[in-house]
DNA sequence: ATTGGTCAACGTTCACC
DNA sequence: GGTGAACGTTGACCAAT
């Protein structure tokens, strides 16, 4: 024993396998004190564990053992591991079997829970597939609330920021480093009602057609989204944003975005993982690394966030509007400019504000350049939406 | 020859005398939140994060935990973690920070193929969860069909089954071994739009609220798709089915199930694999090895599948159903039985069909043993379908 | 001082003779 | 009823935080 243990740790060239010391055959790693092959490891076991007696079937107490004749004497075999050294100690007793761990009785959900219309964890249909709520039904109806226009395009859109934004001080927020699934995909409905919201406070955006609006909605919202939130988060955690990677991802929830994407990025093998995050990276980069920093640096008003808002609605808007909408649309951001111009000279007394431009389009460029990175990534994450989808 | 005594092989007894607070050996500090040996903090651990599910040995759930005998119930071992105060919020996710790998030279698709309304594979509302389509709506529709029902209601189902059955020939249908995901959510879809379509063939089913009707069908679809797409594989694939695992998804569609998921477990790491995999193999046991067999062996007519599809919507259907529609719930099933009868008699011109109802009941039995099994699993998956979500 | 990951070394199961 | 290949579980050890 001694000496097998030895060669074990002096011969790492050894290309053949340490024999196994009762039976000679290949051995399988130190079994209860003996470099042993798995057979003679069970052998030893069961005549312990069964306390079974044997014989020698030659009565002289001495047959030889190796892996031809391994069965030929059952005394002579356990004499053997024995005198080799194997340790009844390390025998283990009473472990609860592997057949009790699934499936079985005491963990089940009752088929009443399961049932139940009023229980919410209602096992059936509680995913987002097959949740009989319709996102359209209720984008329809906040497209179908009648608004007040006032002549001053980008304070109507102000007011309606205003319906959506989060006013919560510093100090009563917590900050999360896990959410759960269900949590994420509420958010990301209200981001899209908080849009369509929005968007329902443009006079314009009211004047096309439902088709037209919808189309403009899904290209938009989730670009639209982002700037909303950072530009909440940056006003209220500052540099925490960007340094941090702190961010608002509703009215309630801030979260440090790396630990919640480690999080989620978990269940993943090591290859999808860095397949993910070469995607993911560069759009941390552009929101956290250039994005929030612009704003930081900017801290834009109530005003500005607006109109930097809609220049992100409208790069995408005009490409997709037949003529006639495109004239009017071009008319009706023109007038949020003009809208701007006089709230940088009446309210902020602001005569050279041209700097502020272009530090607010330098923000929305970024965020406009990245739109299709962004896109891919969503179009990756709905393949694993729908993983499991079988089952 | 026989083992007198067993030891432990456990740390030596060391200088400390707190004992662990689950198994009385020597402790090893403080490990998620109780102080406690190294032992049980790793199988704590390892029991929440494998996500295990025990099951007590004696059945008493008050097994003794200590250090002789901290194997005999894993469930008792666990509980007692519970009781004594260790927090699964303890255990951490994920240590692997993501790695600053550079961002990769990405393609980037062009914004025109982005917006543009025509575009099948659109980038944004691509998923489930932002599609605009409505479930509710579909079903609704399909409910709202009107049937005429003649004095055999048995032959009605047939006639709904047949209206939704698959009628391909063996040698015209490609086996295959990949599916994308979108088009598993689309089978899924299908399944539920197929189970309202038949349910509607059935006059009682039709004269329960809307309210009843969506309840039945939330809660049955799934397991009548699986007796549905398992009767008509098993009548084109015969053997293969519970041989390879060969299985219709959908009308033009049969894979081998296993290389399916197989494929579709690829990302996973090794131990979300795992843990996936121990909850679909006893699925895929009852549904292959259990019920396929049967269906085989039995080779139903039509009318005898129609009867156990019944027979599984109606054991969900009797546990919800107010006393009066219960009572009419059992005769139309007691119709149903009669109707099978007339067909054995004057159809098959079968006097003694003892044995095939009993085997049909088996069937039933084993699908219905495991519905809890299987909406276990949907809960599971349902996680996952939202995981990636927030990008 | 606690936690997670790893893997040798145990135990259990089950065709197979 | 014994055998042993295959697979599940445990916990000592070490790295990470
Ligand atoms: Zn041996
Ligand atoms: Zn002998
Ligand atoms: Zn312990
Ligand atoms: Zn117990």
């Amino acid at each position: 024993m001694v000496a097998s243990s030895f060669q074990h740790h002096l011969e790492p060239m050894l290309t053949q396998p340490i024999p196994c010391q009762i039976c000679t055959y290949q051995s399988h790693g130190v079994n209860f004190n003996v470099m042993t092959c798995r057979a003679c490891a069970a052998f030893f076991r069961r005549s312990l564990v069964c306390g079974m007696r044997y014989h020698c079937k030659t009565r002289k107490n001495d047959c030889r053992i190796d892996s031809t004749e391994r069965h030929f004497c059952r005394l002579c075999r356990f004499q053997k591991c024995l005198q080799m050294g194997m340790k009844a100690e390390k025998i283990q007793q009473n472990r609860d079997p592997i057949s009790s761990t699934f499936p079985g009785t005491s963990t089940e959900p009752e088929l009443s829970e399961i049932v139940d219309p009023e229980n919410e964890k209602s096992y059936i249909f509680h995913g987002t597939l097959y949740g009989f709520k319709s996102l359209l039904a209720e984008v329809r109806y906040i497209f179908s609330i009648s608004r007040n226009y006032s002549d001053s395009p980008l304070t109507d859109l102000e007011n309606g920021f205003k319906l959506i934004t989060r006013h919560q001080k510093r100090r009563y927020i917590d900050i999360e480093d896990r959410i759960n699934f269900q949590n994420l995909t509420d958010f990301r409905l209200g981001h899209i009602k908080n849009c369509a919201t929005w968007l329902t406070h443009s006079s314009f955006f009211q004047s096309l057609t439902e088709t037209e609006n919808l189309l403009i909605l899904k290209s938009t919202w989730h670009v639209w989204s982002w700037l909303e939130l950072l530009s909440v988060s940056v006003e209220i955690f500052g540099n925490q944003v960007c340094e941090e990677k702190i961010v608002f991802l509703s009215e309630k929830i801030a979260v440090d975005i790396v630990k919640v994407f480690r999080y989620i990025l978990k269940p993943l093998n090591k290859q999808e993982k860095r397949k993910v995050e070469k995607e993911l990276n560069p759009i941390f980069h552009i929101l956290f690394d250039d994005v929030a920093r612009k704003l930081q640096n900017l801290k834009p008003s109530s005003l500005e966030i607006n109109y930097m808002l809609w220049q992100l609605v409208w790069f995408v808007a005009e490409k997709v509007l037949n003529e006639d909408n495109l004239r009017h649309g071009e008319q009706y951001t023109n007038q949020l400019a003009s809208d701007l111009h006089n709230h940088y000279k009446n309210d902020l007394h602001l005569e050279q504000y041209a700097q502020r431009v272009l530090k607010m389009m330098a923000i929305v460029k970024s965020l406009q350049k990245h739109l299709m990175n962004i896109h891919k990534i969503i179009d990756y994450a709905d393949n694993f939406c729908n993983l499991f989808a079988m089952k």
